[in-house]
DNA sequence: TCTGGGGTCCTAGGACCC
DNA sequence: TCTGGGGTCCTAGGACCC
């Protein structure tokens, strides 16, 4: 029995999905920015072929975007989000096993599709996901998820290859690994692909043919597992359910630098609510959680302030009645005034399932109370949004809230939003 | 002025225990 | 206080991913 992965990945997601809605966009150059309007995270061809670099911040490429007419959007997770469940409902036909690796990539399992033409069956997925969806795609396929990773890579870069690549044949595998650069290997990130160049490795091809020993010395075993897979020797399964997050973080840049602690209370109080909520989507409880607050990385030495403080709960929770006091006193513990804030953020470690708490002694158990009141909320929520529920202390005048100024109508999921775009 | 947010895993080293 | 191997647990830091 022989293993067979495909890698599926849509071109540009944001940049597509934006275009999905707005015709005229077609054959235009876009870029979409990450929170805050912060810098480029995603770009269409046109835009690539101008020479907008990943990651470029705004304000550097601001006057660039103007004179080449690049067509700017914030991000809107919401629409590819929901762009992305349809892709992924789409690629569930073509094989029972499907891992949602990210938003815009799914791995799919081939592994015992012994009577079908691989070769065909990769050609229909990329052919029918934008027929269903509207979203083009490449896909790669190989015997592990790392050299799957690397066929989709070359599917799209090749022009023979046109969006879809099986490299299964050993001698194509060769040289499809001698083409990459050991950088744009999965696996291999720039301090790796540094260190690996000061011993001449410089292609994927170069690493496969290093030992086991100076691979795990130089990369831990982590490394050694890419390696392997790159040697066609499957390590790493397909994850069809997501396990349980261990660590979950909610922050975000401020719209503009806060120096006032209530302006900050505002944006952690509403930071740990979302916290909480997520804590208990996938029924989990923390038994502790860190807050932290930063200024900007960028400020002159002297104004930079980086602090955080963890705080242990009494017994693990997921009540937004305990996380977010907690928080705030945390917050109130590492503040100091006179820096220009730029950032807090709420962390809850020490996850574990709601089933198997254990209750303290010595407190009065309000989790029974805590819990159908929870309940309730995030029914509302999901309902009637975030915001039909708030607290007082996370305020209205909202000044922390983010620069999202090019934001797209959320089509697909609020009818309003529909309705006046059209 | 302006530079994202949210994760994972591994390792090394120290504290502490028998 | 030292002798000595071996184990666990925790944390900080560094690498990676999208």
């Amino acid at each position: 029995m022989t293993s067979l992965f495909a890698l599926v990945d849509c071109n540009n997601f944001y940049a597509s999905c934006e275009r999905l809605f707005n015709p005229d966009l077609i054959g235009k150059p876009i870029v979409v920015l990450s929170n805050n309007d912060g810098c480029v995270i995603a770009r269409s061809n046109e835009a690539k072929a101008l020479g907008i670099k990943m990651g470029a911040p705004l304000f550097e490429i601001k006057d660039l975007l103007a004179r080449d007419g690049v067509h700017v959007f914030s991000s809107n997770y919401e629409l590819y989000g929901d762009m992305s469940r349809r892709v992924v409902l789409t690629l569930s036909e073509y094989s029972p096993n499907v891992e949602v690796y990210s938003i815009d990539e799914s791995f799919l399992d081939l592994g015992n599709f012994l009577h079908v033409d691989i070769q065909a069956h990769a050609r229909a997925i990329w052919e029918r996901v934008p027929i269903a969806t509207g979203i083009p795609v490449a896909v790669g396929v190989a015997a592990t998820k790392t050299l799957a990773k690397l066929a989709n890579r070359l599917a799209k870069k090749s022009r023979k290859a046109n969006g879809v690549l099986v490299l299964t044949d050993p001698v194509h595998v060769e040289a499809a690994l001698k083409a990459t650069e050991i950088g744009d290997v999965w696996g291999v990130g720039r301090q790796y692909a540094r260190k690996l160049a000061l011993y001449g490795v410089r292609t994927a091809y170069d690493l496969t043919r290093q030992t086991d020993s100076f691979v795990k010395r130089h990369m831990t075993i982590v490394g050694l597992r890419t390696v392997k897979e790159l040697r066609g020797e499957p390590c790493i399964d397909l994850e069809m359910v997501p396990p349980s997050k261990q660590n979950i973080c909610t922050s975000r840049s401020f719209g503009q630098p806060l120096i006032d602690l209530s302006d900050i209370e505002e944006a952690l109080a509403t930071h740990a609510v979302r916290c909480a909520t997520k804590l208990r989507k996938q029924g989990s409880c923390a038994s502790a959680l860190t807050v932290f607050l930063e200024t900007s990385r960028f400020a002159a030495p002297g104004q930079v302030y980086f602090s955080s403080r963890t705080v242990q709960l009494e017994s693990p929770s997921a009540s937004e009645l305990v996380i977010m006091p907690q928080a705030l006193g945390a917050l109130r513990a590492i503040f100091r005034s006179g820096f220009r804030y730029k950032r807090t953020g709420i962390i809850v470690t020490g996850i574990c399932p709601a089933g198997q708490v254990q209750q303290s002694l010595f407190e009065p158990d309000n989790r029974k109370r805590d819990s159908g009141l929870m309940d309730s909320l995030d029914t509302l929520r999901k309902r009637f949004g975030h915001s039909v529920v708030k607290y007082g202390v996370q305020g209205t005048a909202g000044k922390w809230e983010m620069q999202s100024g090019k934001l797209s109508p959320c089509y697909t999921t609020r009818l309003d939003d529909l309705i006046k775009a059209r």
